[in-house]
DNA sequence: AAATCGGAAAAAATCGATTTATTTAAAGGA
DNA sequence: TCCTTTAAATAAATCGATTTTTTCCGATTT
């Protein structure tokens, strides 16, 4: 029998609905730091730009609500999360809080399939350079990516998948204070070596 | 001066716009389980409902997503979201985990202010009746909504709002499934005497 | 019988326009 | 000058209709 013949996923996004399409935009623009904190996310404008309507507009920035990256205060829109030095301090304690436990969680309850997740994770993330030139520190987005699979390798065996979800949306908000500090906060710490001693 | 005079601020909910007041109706629905865990929640069907456009339900129902009381699928709309016993298991641990730390926090860090916020709540709380009738067992809203404050207070000085916030969303969901098992489930435990102890 | 196809029917998603609320700015007193 | 009021401008919220996508179901094929 033929294998059979899938439809292309052609992750050009074509396939996802306008919302996702500009919910994730939306979403990057706020993580990388595009859309500074506090930004008056008007309607119409986001419309103008994406080239759509209100409505896929409206619901994909009150699902980014969930995500705590856009503030929603009834009849008078929308805006770019603020931040400030107390809500970072906040953010770093919870993560740290949340992801011990998750850790230990996983330590305690994870498997030789986990143990394995970890290793490898860890493998391709040294592996990877962080920065795409060696001078000057231009962040790598596989790197990026490959430091988000190894955080969630870690946590990957608690035992619950609530708190992975709160563990990487703490992940995020985190990444986004990272962007917004610039590239001023280099490799203050050696990131590798933290890794090696968690594995 | 004159005192400001401040517009009636009529909880009445006129002053909400509809998709807020849709949004909490649907919550509410919810959680006391008028509606079921994984029934479709189709847009025409709520608009009819509640005798409005598509607009704010889409966006009432996409708000309900954070709260994970509702699903959402690209492409096919929303349902209320599914119950199991694993997740029931799971939410329980995690929220135990939860608050355990940050009433671990709150005790560490919580001054006077906390510790008689604590003790009003629980007068409050000892002092209401948990069923409206002594035979049979009526959910008593007051005490419910106290027994929620009782809670709230003792982590409010747990020193994060975010983490405040991932347990009271627990907590919500802990309380639909509470419902969701019916009043099968009355005092089984001497809930007043657990909260004695706590204090 | 199971899998595939095609075409209605149903529902989701989206649009463009209207209504409602808020913000802004100008004008009128104390 | 500082409030308060008012009116226009701006933006949010909402609606009703249209477009897409999915779902359903019966006919056809393997």
């Amino acid at each position: 029998m033929d294998q059979k013949v899938e439809i292309a996923p052609s992750n050009d996004g074509s396939s996802l609905s306008l919302t996702s399409r500009i919910y994730h935009r939306i979403r990057s623009d706020i993580i990388v730091g595009a859309l500074e904190p506090g930004l008056k996310l008007k309607i119409e404008e986001l419309r103008q730009t994406y080239g759509t309507g209100a409505s896929p507009v409206r619901e994909a920035l009150s699902l980014l609500t969930s995500d705590r990256l856009v503030e929603r205060i009834d009849q008078r829109g929308f805006r770019v999360a603020h931040v400030s030095a107390g809500a970072f301090n906040e953010l770093l304690k919870t993560r740290c809080w949340l992801e011990e436990r998750a850790l230990r969680e996983s330590i305690a309850h994870g498997g030789k399939d986990w143990e394995e997740g970890v290793v490898l994770a860890h493998y391709r993330l040294s592996r990877t350079p962080r920065s795409t030139t060696s001078k000057t520190f231009v962040a790598n987005a596989d790197w990026e990516e490959l430091h988000r699979q190894f955080h969630r390798a870690l946590i990957s065996a608690c035992g619950s998948s609530t708190l992975m979800r709160f563990c990487e949306q703490l992940y995020d908000e985190n990444i986004r204070y990272r962007n917004l500090a610039g590239p001023s906060a280099y490799p203050k710490r050696d990131v590798n070596k933290e890794h090696e001693d968690i594995v």
